[in-house]
DNA sequence: GAATATTTTAAACGATTGTTTAAAATATTC
DNA sequence: GAATATTTTAAACAATCGTTTAAAATATTC
């Protein structure tokens, strides 16, 4: 899942991944037409030629960015793997996606905490989560007494939270922390592994 | 842990407090000289009178919120009590600030991270969280065996990860999940149990 | 209560914002 | 290869940005 690094030769791609990467580094507000025109190395007229307005790009890229991020965790909670697995692989998942692109989350969180009702459109996001494989060991396992009986709706938030806050934190944490480059990614890796045992020691009850 | 309520007299005091207000929903970039005056009812040309800048303004309110965010966590983790009510009460303490300004933890958030080296100045806080005694309760546990060897660096980030991120994301999660404003008073209050019994259940081994 | 100091005001400053224009450059069509 | 369509350009647009000014209003001092 590369987000911002491809290079594509026609103009209103190169504008539009010169947009993504700089709204992701500086969000809606922060970044100017400018900011964009000098990043794609294109006239500043340009934006507006194939986009309209800068509003109309950021809703594009905004809208891809979404739906990317809860794409690839939907894959793996329908993936035929028992659900200790699966969890591992949300949090793994979860974890690289951070590594490759730190700036993700904050900048959905914030762009949809300043402008809910705007960023927010009707999504079909409820049913498909309710209706992935992982939902139904979920349903079996707690009718079967071998996992807490958690609903999906805690679960799901339970497997990205930490690891996201840590990153979307990341500068906080090293500096509270004294940490290194090289430390906190040794550091993140251990709270990584840390995360995968919490969640199951807690889901799967022994017997 | 009133933020932005209180209202005084002073038209200094006035205009503070309003830029908080407006900072907190909009963050730096978001807000405007104007926005502030408005808010405080005051004139534009006050905000230079009495602080100089918009930026000497927001560095001075952006210090005082890191300030009280840290020192409430670290006021419960040096209490006399046992750390499994400590987890519980960082936690519990974690969710009510959340609940009564939501806002707080994403603006902090977004704006270290949009200039981590502008707003993060030197700081005890590392120094103040090791010689804090909880930092003491988790070495002796772990030493004697009650407790699962995790470094303060990691059980601190979970201690408020989990109960941030949802609050952080509140809107999203409500769209996804379709829950209303009850409904979401009621899931929270729920997952918040889920963490505390998740940490102490990871945490503390059974003898 | 006149003189002084402080606070508040309306108006304007130059710089930058998103966007548009109309001409120039390039590509495509027949 | 002339005619047409598309893309790119430099320059400018009005609006808004943070900030400053200098006068007016108010408070304080003696």
């Amino acid at each position: 899942m590369n987000i911002v690094k491809c290079v594509s030769e026609k103009s209103e791609d190169k504008i539009r991944e010169a947009a993504k990467r700089v709204f992701l580094k500086k969000g809606f507000d922060g970044t100017t037409s400018r900011d964009i025109a000098k990043e794609a190395d294109m006239n500043i007229a340009l934006t507006n030629y194939y986009f309209r307005s800068k509003e109309k790009l950021f809703m594009e890229i905004f809208k891809d960015l979404m739906e990317m991020y809860f794409q690839s965790i939907i894959l793996i909670l329908n993936k035929p793997i028992d659900i200790k697995t699966k969890i591992s692989e949300v949090v793994e998942n979860n974890y690289q996606m951070m590594k490759q692109e730190p700036d993700l989350v904050i900048f959905i969180m914030n762009e949809i905490h300043k402008e809910p009702e705007r960023l927010l459109v009707k999504t079909a996001l409820y049913h498909q989560l309710k209706s992935t494989l992982f939902n139904q060991q979920l349903d079996e396992g707690i009718e079967t007494g071998k996992l807490r009986p958690i609903r999906i709706e805690s679960i799901l938030p339970l497997m990205t939270s930490c690891i996201e806050f840590l990153f979307l934190g990341k500068e906080m944490h090293q500096k509270i922390f004294n940490m290194s480059e090289a430390e906190f990614e040794a550091f993140s890796e251990s709270h990584k592994d840390h995360v995968k045992a919490m969640i199951c020691n807690y889901l799967i009850l022994e017997d």
